[in-house]
DNA sequence: GATGAATGAGGCTTCATTCAT
DNA sequence: AATGAATGAAGCCTCATTCAT
């Protein structure tokens, strides 16, 4: 996922031919574009988590990706396409990390619920700054770049939640909207990802432990898990 | 609060004889800075909270105060002693809120606790903006006064709920670490403020509810409130 | 002399009555205006010396003489004439002090020139950072200010010298021309105390020796003295 | 030499590999940035000469230059660069002018130091600003930068009368510290540039004769040259 | 008379973007 | 296609001076 150097297609990415021109580039051949966009993804995406978009220059961005300015500008049009394919490589990256993290494997649909769960919080907290940046500085996206985005938090996130949910609600009744729980899953993890930082003295683990519970009880299913 | 021009003196505020000059101020009457400082503040946190703080300029900062950039410059050193002021004031605001919700004369410690969680989260979802800002861009905080605006955030928000939860653990055991739960708390309640924008099609109301049946339960506590 | 908080009053002072108005005041006790004006020029030799004029604000100027900017402001009329109160009570102080040197009193006309030498080497060496500010800050001068302290550094110093080697040269004749050495030595006192700089690991005092040496012989006078 | 528009490379000029890096560039063309740099030194010279370090705006440093200000600040990183940059320029100039003016071909000692003093008097006078602005404004040179500065004076100017001096020793023993009587005559030289402004009514020439003659009897030397 | 708050032009510097080579 | 030098608007901040209280 972003950063990580690790190029990857996730399968339901938003289709850009539905949605028009996304990040427009001066260079032909499609499949350059592509490996370059991603070059510059992979090395940007930590300057902005540690420093932020604003605090973060174009030379920067160039620099890190191995790129002349000239040549970043041959495969984006602004700093602000940058922002947007970190979004992008974003929740590309949470879909693939969710869908190859195993569970579906898992044939109970409890167990496979929490298990899920704990991939998830565990990832998130690895990736705080991540999970911060998404966060807060989606608003400095145009508006069409948003609403993509968006839209892809709520097909590769919170879908998956809702597809977890509802393979759970089937075995034993949930007795809560379906839609609101995944919704509310799906920031909660987020959730538990930042708030790590108050919680100085505490082991990693334990609030861990602890932020599943929580989650388990106010789903009303039972606490008895590991 | 920030943006309500209504000053006030939040009564456990950090003294800033204790940790040194915080915001310096060329200014000699000490009577004006603190009125000025306010004026600034509260003209500023609309702008902060709509547009972040890198893409809000001295400029409107002093055109919003009602200002010449002089006499901005005159009780503040500089752009990011308005981020830093504007962050105090959040917080400073937030206790203020919270003290003056009425929550204490509630003398049912569970009911009180329950009034006090609808409370804030009601209060936060209202702020959304400012919750987000708080939340994002704190990472622009000179080191000093982020520690300070941490600070801030333990005594006065965090405070507050290990406060209610220590009385309502003395009638009934909760039997989960209330510092933990205290913490858990204060960013439960930013979460649910924050994650309503996904709720699309959800009335307010009930989504508030959801929440609090959640963290109700998920504190194993009776959900027949209300 | 300037920033020894000593006010004194140069008998051959250039009277501003035969210049027009030179420093401008709002005030109408001209004695008062005499005393603050010379208040003002002691605190802010020390600065002018150490960090140069125009890194020296209004604002250190008034803090330094203890009065706010306002009552400054009263006594003076703008940082140039603050600039030149500087420079003129520089060249008073010289003045001042070869006349109260003593050397007055030593009769053999040699003898008196030797020992004024090494007063004024000395003295200059003293105040270095004040010889180096009226050689190199006077160029901020306004024209007309600029002028008159030409005049005095003509009157007060190259005037003192030319009368000791007139008294020299009767009695021993000294084969250049007069007024050329009386420039002569002003300057070559002063580039003796300027020079200091580069010997680094010479003791002061031989410096000044050799100096005084050189002069002398440069002038084919014996150097059998001390 | 700064104003001459012909660049140089002095044969011992301080490396800058042994100071790390004086002058930060953004540019990547080095040959570039040595030309550009030139230019800038070129142009500015003149104008601090005439008018200051701190009356001289970047604007009119660009302008002069020929430059925009974002170019400029692609070969300089702060004004105070610039300030460096001349002054090294200056002591370059210095001693590429010493160097070259030929008066390593005369066979006589004594002679060959009679025609440098000459030399060097004649061109300080004719660069009196420049004198008086190495002089004076040295001290608003960063600590790094002054240090780099003093070494150069150190090395191309007086390093060069040392040698002088020490040849002339060899023939005819001078019975003066010969460091001493070098850094002497750098200044020495300086202060004859400097000093002619006093004597309005001497044809410039006359007053070189005097200045050279005294400094010639000052060691000691006959006086029967020319 | 005294104060110091207020002004705002102008200083230095940055940086997204363009374009000649 | 690639480079990085060039642009200049705009950002933050300072400070001599004025003027209401």
């Amino acid at each position: 996922m972003a950063g990580t150097k690790k190029p990857f297609a996730p399968s339901n990415k938003i289709k850009e031919s539905r949605t028009g021109i996304v990040v427009a580039s001066a260079a032909k051949n499609s499949h350059l574009i592509e490996t370059k966009q991603q070059q510059i993804v992979d090395s940007t995406s930590q300057i902005f988590f540690e420093k932020g978009f604003h605090p973060t220059t174009v030379r920067m961005v160039a620099e890190a990706s191995g790129m002349s300015i000239g040549q970043l500008y041959h495969y984006v049009s602004s700093k602000d396409d940058v922002l947007y394919l970190v979004h992008k490589s974003i929740y590309e990256g949470l879909h693939k990390h969710l869908v190859n993290s195993g569970v579906k494997e898992i044939m109970d649909p409890l167990e496979r619920f929490i298990a899920a769960l704990r991939h998830s919080v565990e990832f998130l907290r690895q990736n705080k700054k991540l999970v911060q940046f998404a966060y807060s500085e989606s608003k400095y996206l145009r508006k069409r770049h948003l609403s993509i985005v968006l839209e892809m938090f709520m097909q590769n996130v919170v879908g998956f939640w809702r597809q977890l949910l509802s393979e759970l609600n089937e075995k034993k009744p949930l007795n809560v909207d379906l839609d609101f729980a995944a919704s509310f899953i799906a920031h909660q993890t987020v959730f538990l990802a930042l708030s790590g930082w108050t919680l100085r003295d505490k082991p990693v683990e334990e609030s861990i432990d602890q932020s599943i519970h929580f989650i388990l009880r106010g789903f009303g299913l039972s606490t008895d898990f590991q």
